[in-house]
Formats: structure tokens, C-alpha cells, sequence
DNA sequence: AGGATAAATGCAAGCGTTTTATTTAAGTTT
DNA sequence: AAACTTAAATAAAACGCTTGCATTTATCCT
């Protein structure tokens, strides 16, 4: 009454050959008689024959499976990247195992831990900040790794990201441009090196070329919620700041929500920028001004570096850098 | 200079013990004395072993690993009961295999195919529509498969849902109390049960209850993507519709643009319920009056069950119906 | 035809665990 | 102290497949 598998030996004995030439026609393998597979392929069908994937793994090392470490599938930013990534895997016949993170530390390497178990044969991570510890598991293990919209300023393993800084300069300029003089800088945790230093360091040249001092009063950190950006809304305002540049979509929509709620008209009197081209920023009204990261395509090609590194395969270069864009819409005033 | 991988036989060696005392106190079986268990894990802990989940896979024939179809990661409904599946899974030691199927029937079978041949050792369905084929698959193998926001007329395996039906009558009902007249359904394909059935009967039923004949001309089938709810407003308002009830969250957000965009006053020119309670919901302006599903919850509880159906645990009921709320927010006048 | 080369197939040794049946050690009882 | 129980540990057989090597069979030359 249990569920008898069968096995390859079922097939091999049905078909009147040996495993191994079951074997080999399972994988493609080419040296196969026309009409010796032509046998196999029926007795598989017939028997309905499926290949243990878990036998496999432990005969060939190899499982077929990626693991993907992201902080939370809820968030829209990370989720559209998990979408490129399982479609390139599943083009290349992989499978995600998905874990989310919460940009948890400890859990972080927890998972990382029971995805090297589970003998993935890469990793993609996605976060905010890799830890010393993070890092060391990274370059411990033999396993392939590669970020996808996460950098670390210690460019051991592969990762696929736009140009932060330059693309936050181009913003705030643009920002400065209509007119506003006190720009507000709202983010995540400066901790997180996207924000601390890349996104700032632009945020600041801009300021630079034009001539306007840096206030640090003018810096914001925040949790990536629009719950938390509309409760700084009015902080901002207190600072003094008639447009704000933000480095996560879903916060600036909570910002702009703070704005309207108070009857502040955006982009008239207070406008704003983001930065990760989610389709959120399409949803609302007006909809949000924003950088233009290519999110599908940084998960996509993440994944597809991944498949090199997994096969070995010789690779210009581990550290990718997409293009991106501007697209003003209706958060900011510029022509 | 290969990843030599140290196995549980160089832990025996060290340790001067039997694989299988290594094997039990890893598995934390109680038959070890405790000193031996102590020398043990000190010869693991130096030896930085890491027990092989594949082989362990094979040899105790369960995996800790449950399969995951979602159409699209990508939407929020989805990717919330993913998240409360995931916390879930991981809180019982389990890791998740996410596969996106885009609600195209042969790619789901084909992604269910290759999760039976990892040997997951259970099945979490999120989806439109279950074919025959992809029934008859489930019911095929032994491999228990709960349904989470997904309902199966017929009830063969696990489900996790809200009582459809009666909360679209309540919703509609609200709609028609304020005063509408002509209110539009306005949902995915009615192919798909939850919209074609349960949502649609309880359309008709609050009609019925209200005596106002069902109008064909003010159903309306769509994507589930904002897009098209811009693009199908001016169909609605042509339908002569002043409220609609939408199934699903960015839907409702694209329609309720579309009237936006053209200078519609919503609520006061056009009311709107929508169904899913995503956090979309309260991110737009004005916030969403909806139907307030327990998301994650469905995904918990649906997670929480196919633990026990993996375990062979008793268990009460496999149809959960789990309770729903109704939110008045801005896009109903009524008080 | 006969030897040589290439193409197909088979054999069997792993892969790293779990688990069952056994053996050995350690207590208890009387 | 012999006879029994119970607890701990071991040995070895799976688990279902891949793969290097050996072997057989088919093909090609001269």
C-alpha cells in the first residue's frame, strides 16, 4: 500500500538492459542506440518512470538548485528581482529554494547554512549589509555566490547592480535643478553600504556642484515601510526640506502619503524622487518620479552569471554594473 | 585542491565511534550516552562537519523541503501568503522550493513534475484554476498538496481560504445600501472558480437581496495587473456602473485610476470595493476599501496543515475557512 | 577475412546518510 | 553470582542514481 517508487532498476529490467543505459538516455547522453532508447523512452512511459532527483544529487554532486536568500518576497523591489531570477533559472533547469532573511543577521547565516547543506549549487543574495561572519561563510564554502541589488564594498564574490552613486547625483541635481535648495535624503539604514556610502556620496556631490552646503539634519533613516515614511513626512518638513530624494519605492510612497494626508500638494509644494522603479511607483497618484533600475533584468542577469560561475565557465568580469535611467513623472516639477 | 567535503565516516574515525552513533546524535536520538554524545559533537564542532541533506534525503526518503507554486511572485496577494508559508515552513524546519507557473496551464504541471521528481515532501498550490490534468497529477501521487487562496470544487485535497462567497455578497451589499444601483463586477477571468463561482454567486445573491435584476453588461473579466484596471474603467463607465466590486487588489488600484486620471471623484462620483486587503490597499490615495483577508494567515495555516498531512497527523477538517472583515476605507462613502 | 577502431552496453564501485538487526556493556533481581 | 533486562553501540544493508572502466558488438580498411 505505499507508494512503491519505481526505480531505474524497474526500467532497466523491463527494457531488457543495464542501469547505466537507462541512465544515459535519461541524461541525453548520446552513446545510445537509436533503437535501444527508442525501447527505454517506452518502458519509461509506460512504467511512467520519474528519476529521483535526490539520488541523482547524491550520485552526480550536483542539485540542480539555487538557493535565494532575499530579506522579505513582500517587498516589491526584491521580489521583482526573485522573478528574473527564477525565470533564467528555470531556462537553465534550476530550481529556487527561496528563504526569506528579514535582514536578520543571525538568520542570515542560518539559512545560508541549511542552503550549503542542502547542497545547493549556488546561492543568490539579496540584502542590504553582509556581515563579516556572512562574508567569511561566503568565501568558506566552494559553493558559487553572486548579489543581486546588493553590494559589498569587498568585491569577492559576483554581484549585478546599476551605479547608485552616479544615478543619485543625476536625481538630486535634477531635484536642485527646479529649484529646491534643501534637499531631504531619506533611506534605510546607513549602515547598509547602497545608502551609507554610495547613495549619500552622490547625494552629496550633487550638493557639491551646487554649491550647497551638506546638512546633516537633512539625512533620514528609515524602515523600508511606507507605514515608516509617512510618520517622517512631518520631520521632514520640520527640516526644512521642499523635496526629498528616497532610496526605496515603498517608503516613498509612505513619504508622499504623509505629505498628502497633511494637504501639502506634491509635486507643487514638496517633490520627490525614488529609487527603484517598482511598478508601485506606477500605481499612485501622482505617480512617483524615479530612477529607472532595470529590476527584471538584475535578477536575470544575476542568475545567468550564476549559471557560468556554477559551470566553471570562464567570466569577463564577476561584477557587473547595469544601466539605468531617469524618468521624471508626476512627483517633480521639471519640464 | 576539490571541496573535499568531510562526511559523517570522518567524525566515526575521530571520534572513535560507529557512523551510525554519529547519525544519531546528530538526528538527536535519546539511545546515546551522554558522554558520547559530548565527544561526539566537540569531533563535529572541530571537524566543522555539516551533515549532507541530500544523502540524508535519500536514505530517510523525506527531504524537509515543500514545493511552492505561485503564479507570480511578483503580485502582492501571492507573495503574502508566500511569506506566512515561508515563516512557517522555516519555524518547522523546512525549506521552501518557490516556482512561478504564470497561470499557464502545461508549465504548471511540468513545475509540479520536476517537484515530485526533487522529492519534496509536500505541495503548497496558489492559483486561478486547477485543469484536470494537474488534479489528476495530485491525485496520483502521494504527495500531500494543500491549496492556500485557491479553491477546488472538488475537495480532494488540503485548502485554506475565506468564505468567498459571503464576503463579496456583504461587500456588494454595502455598495448597493449607499446607493448604487448599478454596480459592476469587475474580477479576473470567471473561468477561474473563486471569481466564475463563489465571487459571482455572491454578486448575484446580494442583487437578489436588494431586488434589482443581474445585468451580463456590467460584469467585466480582466488581468490582474493595474494596467489593464485603467484601461477597463471607461468600459465600466460606459456600462453605466457608479461602483464596483473588484477581485483583486491591483486591479481595483488600476480601475480606480482609470477614474482618477479622468477627473472622477472617487467615492463621490464612483465607489469601489476590492477584495484581497494587500497592503496596496492602504498605499494609495484614497486607501482601498476591501475585503480584509488574513493573508499571511491563509499561508500560515495552509503551511501549518500540510505539516500535519506530512506527518500523518490527525486532522480535524482539510478545508479551513478562515474568517474575513470588511473595511470601509476611502473608496465607500458609506459611514 | 582479419585485425583495428569506434560505438554500445554492462559491471560495479561509489555518493553520504539512515536504519534494522545484532552484539556488547551495564544494571537488576533473587 | 547466575540469570535477566535494559541501554548503548556496531555492522552492514539499503536508498536510487551516475560514471569510469571493462567488455562486447558493430563498422571500417586493406
Amino acid at each position: 500500500m505505499e507508494k512503491q517508487t519505481i526505480t531505474i532498476y524497474d526500467v532497466a529490467r523491463e527494457a531488457n538492459v543495464s542501469m547505466a543505459t537507462v541512465s544515459r538516455v535519461v541524461n541525453g547522453n548520446p552513446n545510445v542506440k537509436p533503437t535501444t532508447r527508442k525501447k527505454v523512452l517506452e518502458v519509461i512511459d509506460r512504467l511512467d518512470y520519474r528519476p529521483n532527483a535526490v539520488a541523482r544529487g547524491l550520485a552526480s554532486k550536483k542539485t540542480t538548485t539555487v538557493g535565494v536568500i532575499i530579506p522579505d518576497v513582500t517587498n516589491l523591489y526584491f521580489s521583482s528581482l526573485a522573478r528574473g531570477i527564477d525565470d533564467i533559472a528555470s531556462m537553465y533547469k534550476y530550481n529556487i529554494i527561496l528563504a526569506n532573511s528579514d535582514q536578520n543577521d543571525p538568520k542570515e547565516v542560518q539559512v545560508l547554512n541549511t542552503l550549503l547543506a542542502k547542497q545547493v549549487d549556488g546561492i543568490i543574495y539579496m540584502g542590504h549589509k553582509i556581515t563579516d561572519e556572512l562574508r567569511a561563510e561566503f568565501s568558506r564554502s566552494k559553493t558559487p555566490v553572486v548579489l543581486a541589488g546588493t553590494v559589498d564594498p569587498d568585491e569577492q564574490v559576483g554581484s549585478v547592480n546599476i551605479d547608485y552613486e552616479s544615478a543619485t547625483e543625476q536625481s538630486v541635481t535634477n531635484l536642485i535643478a527646479a529649484g529646491n535648495e534643501r534637499v531631504a535624503f531619506v533611506s534605510g539604514s546607513r549602515m547598509e553600504p547602497i545608502n551609507g556610502i554610495y547613495r549619500l556620496n552622490g547625494y552629496k556631490a550633487a550638493l557639491e556642484k551646487a554649491h550647497i552646503p551638506f546638512d546633516e539634519s537633512l539625512v533620514f533613516e528609515a524602515d523600508y515601510s511606507f507605514i515608516s515614511g509617512e510618520a517622517i513626512y512631518e520631520k521632514v518638513e520640520e527640516a526644512g526640506a521642499t523635496a526629498a530624494f528616497v532610496g526605496d519605492d515603498e517608503l516613498a510612497v509612505g513619504l508622499m502619503n504623509g505629505a498628502l494626508d497633511r494637504g501639502v500638494q506634491v509635486p507643487e509644494e514638496f517633490e520627490i524622487f525614488t529609487a527603484n522603479n517598482s511598478k508601485l511607483t506606477e500605481m499612485v497618484r501622482p505617480k512617483l518620479s524615479t530612477i529607472t533600475q532595470p529590476l527584471y533584468d538584475i535578477g536575470a542577469v544575476a542568475m545567468r552569471l550564476l549559471t557560468k560561475l556554477m559551470n566553471k565557465e570562464e567570466t569577463d568580469e564577476k561584477t557587473i554594473v547595469l544601466p539605468y535611467n531617469i524618468a521624471n513623472r508626476g512627483t517633480t516639477k521639471g519640464e
